[in-house]
DNA sequence: TATTGTTATACTCTATAACTATA
DNA sequence: TATAGTTATAGAGTATAACAATA
């Protein structure tokens, strides 16, 4: 890569996300999976009754977005809308047995590709490596907050 | 973000790309760059002469959706084609004055904007950080080039 | 035959505005 | 009025196949 671009984190982020994100889409597309619709599948299964506009925020996805994810999932078997009786407005999000079984699948698939993708790491780097990530984003999440 | 999710270094870097890309885009788009025409350009006036193919490669980025970035910066007269004499198929790209003057202004921004986003970390840990990115990065290309 | 640049095309992800039904 | 979900739409980025000109 070049020398001056190299020293601006986006563009490392980008090269390595782009990398991981091809990888774990090979191992989703045969499942019937997508990023997106892995990813929501994981947070309903760990977060059931959860409503699509909470879900939305924890994915960071806007809402109109959410909703074509959310109906491929549905249309799969895999999850169900149902209404909130306290709020007519609200839809809680539950998984179906087959979507639970699909979803641990899938967590097994992604977490065991990437772990390959990240042995040249150890353990204590993979820490560190997440632990600033994190560190950036509350940050960012904060200075957006005070404007 | 869900617990589960969070273990997995591709959602971590997706949320953190996804912020600094935002970012960054917001200091392009006035000065009539995309992130694509930004890095595109940058390279371009650090390899004078350098080819579509090899930028391409350089750039991570296919080749047939370079042309049109290439297209852009052209009609908009920050590079040029040049037909390369000893190889009549090839184009070799460089900068217009106009454009040298851009790129400066626009990594002068860039860098400022992303160090603006990085004072969370101390210069150790963004070294560390940028060093394991690109170890993952290259072994993964070993790995896929080992296949 | 292989490569450089190109066109056409399709799909994923993201972003915004406007709508509906409820609150 | 505000909110939850929805529709429609647009744009950025990525990916593949096929082509013309040249090697």
């Amino acid at each position: 890569m070049d020398e001056r671009l190299r020293r601006f984190l986006g563009f490392r982020l980008k090269r390595v996300f782009n990398l991981i994100r091809a990888d774990l889409l090979e191992q989703l597309v045969p499942l019937g999976l997508h990023i997106t619709t892995f990813s929501t599948l994981v947070v309903i299964v760990d977060h059931p009754g959860l409503r699509q506009s909470a879900l939305a925020d924890t994915l960071d996805i806007k809402s109109s977005n959410m909703v074509a994810i959310i109906d491929d999932l549905e249309q799969r078997g895999w999850i169900e809308r149902q209404r909130v009786p306290e709020d007519r407005r609200a839809f809680a999000l539950y998984v179906t047995e087959s979507g639970q079984r699909l979803c641990e699948k899938a967590v097994a698939l992604a977490s065991e590709h990437e772990s390959k993708l990240l042995t040249c790491l150890s353990d204590k780097e993979l820490e560190s490596l997440m632990h600033m990530l994190e560190k950036i984003e509350t940050t960012a999440e904060y200075n957006d907050a005070e404007q």
